[in-house]
DNA sequence: ATGAAAGCGCTAACAA
DNA sequence: TTGTTAGCGCTTTCAT
């Protein structure tokens, strides 16, 4: 509020030059002699002048700046992603704006306010699990998805190849001689627990397995959910020897109500997650799971962005991601030390 | 890049009246008449015009957007305040970018872009435990501090009662009748570290327990430094027979590594953590913590930032809030259930 | 109640 | 190499 902050003219006048020779210099064009050049630089260090950006985003028309819309910022994974967007973002000059949407209308708002009100130049938006919702964002619009890849659209996207995680996790008890394997999901509207879900079954298939749709117990990625999963195996009276839950947190619930039932992991019961969240590690057992690097998720889908803002490559990309298996004693004894 | 979209002129063309009449209509003002005001935002619907929130903030002077600085946005602690103070922004119709600063001079760079160039109305520092970084904020600008007060400026904070929540927690592990309890702390730069260390003491006193230096050992909040804490003890062959751990995660990796060495729990050692992360009670055993509402320290951390903003209420306040005992079995084999 | 004019601080196109 | 003239899309006086 105190206006006392000067601008580009004030510079000028005081290097006894003309304003725009004052923007040639704090954009460093070529076009300026190394007097001038010295002498506004000086000027500028003098009077603590510092250009600024909402200015400069109104003459320029571009904001510098993305948007994250996530569902929540406080889930590790989501939170993960995040910071490898930002940290690429701010590599590149931009801001990363994250704002958390619960339900379909304040995602809706936010991305009126976001890019309909043109306050940010490109959306990174994670876990977007209906295409509906994208109704209204403007062709054209740069747009990259996280965590799922677009149907109805062409938007790209970068997410775990989840088809193949989940394969490979469920191969990993299958190796360990387990045939009765479970498995909980995250919600099911999301593209990753199905994705998730048709890699356990391929791998039962290939090992000749039957799939058993009674052992598929749908969770919410919490590990409430995790805990209420094997609860209601135990209830019935049929809890399986192994159990591949979609993500850590149901896993580490799972591991919970093993321990309260008295069931032996993993010499009764063995449970992989995916993830491997930093706590995964220091879990009773130690938690068997396949680790992603979600930083790298939230870099490359920046990347991605600011390829297509800046009409470097505005070409459909599609990148999965792969994980990597990390043994632990919550599926073998023998299972990775510490 | 379209340059499509309909300003506030074309809209004013089409419905034949003045721009200013048009702003006066987005704006709400009341000098418009009924049959215009409906003219005008007919012709709005119509031509599917969304106000530039840049051309706003230029013309206002003000950006409705805040910033938040954190050491980092994947701790839980960290990124639960920011999703409080991103919520309570929205609320408010104000946008929160967060940025993470891991060293002093990112945390340099990201005020001068931030708040140098205009880019925020004000800021949130997270964890802000040296005041030297704040020696080129401009003076006046509207800033709030959680997790640490201000010492050298008058910067409004808004934190946990670090002393009265170590008191509490030690006085617990006292009340259950130890009287050898080691502390593990945070990095002691931080301030909440220091106070922490000092409401320990002070429940020490106040019982007529000694204070011994050896007994406590700097962390630095992650499971790992928690370990090898315990580690330590065990090595020098004088563990305790309680820990409070100055947060949960470290409190995790004391659990575990008395798992290793078959140190039980809480027979042969209490601990207690602070946070009450969502883990904390899927632990073995379930962690005994000192819960604290982080949402609501972000929430009332952009309440502040805003009532600075809005002038309404500008003078210094330092906010402390409290933390609630959760017992459970980490400390007491009666402890809370599951 | 409405419109005209000026300006927010900068960049961009054109002249000189 | 430098300066002049226009905007960017909006709000804010000040007239009318």
């Amino acid at each position: 509020m105190l206006n006392s902050r000067p601008t580009i003219r004030d510079v000028a006048r005081k290097a006894g030059v003309s304003h725009q020779t004052v923007s040639r210099v704090i954009n460093g064009k070529q076009d300026v002699s190394p007097e001038t050049r010295v002498l506004v630089e000086a000027t500028i260090v003098q009077m603590g002048y510092q250009p600024n950006a909402i200015a400069r985003s109104m003459a320029r028309g571009q904001t510098h700046t993305l948007a994250c819309i996530s569902p929540n910022l406080t889930d590790y994974t989501l939170a993960s992603v995040i910071e490898g967007a930002e940290t690429e973002a701010r590599q590149h000059d931009y801001f990363l704006l994250s704002s958390s949407a619960v339900d379909p209308e304040s995602f809706s708002r936010l991305v009126d306010e976001l890019v309909g009100h043109r306050r940010v130049d490109g959306l990174i938006v994670i876990n977007p699990y209906s295409d509906k919702r994208f109704e209204h964002i403007p062709e054209n619009f740069p747009v990259v998805f996280v965590g799922a890849q677009s149907h109805e659209q062409n938007i790209s996207s970068v997410c775990l190849d989840d088809e193949k995680v989940a394969y490979e996790a469920t191969r990993h008890l299958i190796s360990l001689g387990h045939t009765d394997i479970a498995l909980v999901t995250g919600p099911m509207e999301e593209d990753c627990s199905q994705d998730r879900t048709e890699g356990y079954q391929r791998a039962l298939k290939e090992a000749g397995l039957p799939f058993d749709p009674t052992k598929v117990i749908e969770g919410d990625w919490s590990a409430t959910s995790g805990q209420s999963a094997l609860l209601s195996f135990v209830e019935q009276g049929r809890v399986p020897t192994a159990i591949f839950a979609q993500n850590d947190r149901m896993a580490m619930g799972i591991l919970r109500a093993a321990r309260d039932a008295n069931i032996k992991v993993p010499s009764q019961l063995a449970v992989i997650g995916v993830d491997d969240m930093p706590l995964s590690s220091y879990f009773d057992p130690p938690l068997t799971t396949m680790r992603q690097d979600m930083p790298l998720i939230g870099q490359e889908a920046t990347r991605m962005l600011l390829n297509i803002i800046q009409r470097k490559n505005t070409d459909l990309r599609e990148v999965k991601l792969p994980a990597q298996l990390v043994v632990r004693q919550s599926t073998s004894d023998k299972g990775g030390g510490r």
